[in-house]
DNA sequence: GTGAAAGCGCTAACAT
DNA sequence: ATGTTAGCGCTTTCAC
């Protein structure tokens, strides 16, 4: 088991030749006479021989290799973005390291310290911390980097990005929100200063701003935990009943999680989704599509973030000049967002003891208020949540 | 930008000492007089000095690095299992190279064998395709390498394994639904020729056999899609109306996702889950607790493969003996599974329309049978699906 | 076309 | 306690 691997001098002893013979012979170097070529990689076939990518890097000074620095290794988000690395990666022969920063600061910068002494020939980092003030603690800007959806206001320029516009995404989410008639429409964020939560805010202030609709603090409900976001749903679960209270009709949540959060919590509190409220998420990942009601959301094209930058990473090692990158998000429309008239309509009546049921829930126990035996729908699932 | 980066002999020349000097005050190393030893680390992060891996590994024989190969990045059972991986690596000082397999025998080999060249400590496997006849095509088991949840059935016993007993899984998740009353169950596979699935499946009958109940060949239906499950949701969506004419209660999937498919069938159908038939599901995703109704599902329990994995590779690093692992499941209970008889009770009258729907759909438009004017609940989230 | 020799940046005997 | 020397396994001039 511990047996030495064969080398090249293994072979060249083997074939009487020199080992830079073999050496050349191997990677079809120039012109080898091609019987001895042919000789010797049979030769190395036989000898079972791995050819040993450690000293060929100490002599190209090239490992094949990026790092990669995620939140989280199981993030969906950035799960389905480093698919997309690893796709353009692969074909052009790389190797990619993976290492989770959990967004803090310290482990980013251990994290792409930990890929330079390992000598990767590029870094990729997601979620990036990194601004201008602290740029040196990682030493000289000695390899090609690229930020994807890097989180702080000044980037320093010597790193290339790419960026889903995060403000173009919070006025489509809130347009589309308004064109379905909403006029008193909230925003569910969260409280890690993130460059994200900024610019989306910003960009429902300023889609309301420019439909003529009134803007209201208490409609802004934003997650206190600082630093870590251990847990998007429980966030969105916990913060939608304040949002409740103040009447707002639809809401834009930070993205999907925090969004299903919401969702969940109005289950408990039996509110009905879009029908008493509607809500958008952001990110568009594969769990929108499996939540009852689909969810709604602002797409960030992920598997192309991934590639671009990648892409992005393979012109830099070959000194082409890059232009930063911002991607374009779109709205994907599905079923937790109706029209206002159709929602208020539906939500005539009773519906505002919904809406405020987390102070005056009409069925403390979560029970259907009407009796089974008089119930019509005897059939259909209850959509009153007996657990 | 192309600056060579300092190495210790640099580092030497400026403290006019040897670089052997350095090399032994960077590392701690004996006895060499502390006040040298400031010195020179003084001088190290002065002219920002980066240890060189490469070198080191060279010469030492030892990378710090493992591989590990999963099915596909984005696969949110192997996100965990990976993060779990990745946890006990970085607190032993070991960094991870990430690749994808797609359940592809060719891709796994060339993954592997890509680790070898590179030289990692170790190997972790998921999902391994690999048998006895096809081992020495990866050449000598140089490297140790461990097994997550390998899939063929007689692996070489060179390598080392940590798997969760499928089939007991199947055998809980079919005894779960005996004790709700259920006689008539089937069985929703994956056609991959996995393991995996055949185990389940082993442990389905067996818990019939061992209840007395009676088995069906119509109650088990298996996807055909040979070896490309692109997405096992559109699987379970596509195959779950096989199984309800056959007039099962309740159904046990391959994992999770593939419920999930199931689980949106059925909402286009318009049968309920649980009341008119009942759903388990395998993995525990975090997806599970999201749906609705949240699903009921045998835990695999993902960290702890991952650490023990990593750990036990670890131990093997360190020539200790190991053992092979193999973890149980259990059952989650949450609300895709309810008692036959409320579920029968609750299925009385129209329910038998409703559960052929896929033949004899009462309203084809998916619209709601009652006519909103008389619908007595204008404020729930009517459970026809209308979109 | 092939061999000899240097060197990538480091560690580890072996001297002193 | 520190310097000298020899590799680790490869690529790459530079001769021939």
């Amino acid at each position: 088991m511990k047996k030495r691997k064969v080398s090249i001098e293994d072979i060249a002893r083997r074939a009487g030749v020199s080992h830079s013979t073999v050496s050349r012979a191997l990677r079809d170097n120039s012109l080898i006479s091609p019987k001895v070529r042919e000789e010797i990689q049979k030769i190395a076939r036989e000898m079972n021989y791995v050819p040993n990518a450690i000293a060929q890097s100490l002599q190209t000074q090239r490992t094949n290799t990026v790092g990669v620095v995620v939140t989280s290794i199981a993030d969906p988000f950035y799960a389905e973005v480093v698919e997309g690395i690893e796709q353009v990666a692969r074909t052009a022969g790389l190797s990619v390291f993976l290492t989770a920063s959990h967004r803090d600061f310290e482990q980013e910068i251990a994290a792409i310290d930990n890929f330079h002494r390992r000598r990767v020939d590029g870094i990729l980092v997601t979620d990036s911390r990194i601004n201008k003030k602290n740029t040196n603690k990682i030493g000289e800007i000695a390899v090609p980097t690229v930020l994807i959806n890097s989180q702080t206001e000044d980037q320093p320029e010597t790193f290339h990005t790419v960026t889903v516009d995060d403000f173009l995404g919070g006025r489509l989410a809130v347009e589309h929100l308004i064109e379905l008639g909403h006029r008193a429409i909230g925003y569910l964020g969260v409280g890690d200063r993130s460059q994200s939560n900024y610019l989306r805010l910003e960009g429902y202030r300023t889609a309301l701003r420019e439909a003529g609709l009134p803007e209201n603090s208490d409609w802004v409900a934003i997650s206190d935990e600082e630093n870590t976001r251990i847990n998007d749903v429980d966030t969105g679960k916990k913060m939608l009943p304040k949002l409740l209270t103040t009447g707002v009709t639809g809401i834009f949540c930070y993205n999907d999680m925090v969004a299903v959060g919401a969702l969940l919590a109005c289950q408990e509190l039996n509110i009905l989704i879009p029908q008493n409220l509607s809500l958008v998420g952001f990110d568009d990942i594969a769990l929108c599509r499996y939540v009852t009601p689909s969810l709604t959301t602002v797409c960030q094209p992920k598997l192309e973030i991934g590639r671009s930058a990648m892409q992005m990473l393979l012109d830099l090692l070959e000194e082409k000049s890059v232009e930063n990158l911002v991607l374009s998000p779109f709205v994907v429309k599905r079923n937790s967002t109706t029209a206002f008239e159709q929602q208020s309509a539906g939500a005539e009546g009773h519906s505002r003891e919904f809406l405020t049921a987390n102070s005056v829930l009409i069925m403390p126990d979560g029970q259907c208020p009407i009796p089974p035996t008089q119930c019509p729908m005897p059939n259909v699932q209850c959509p009153f949540s007996i657990t």
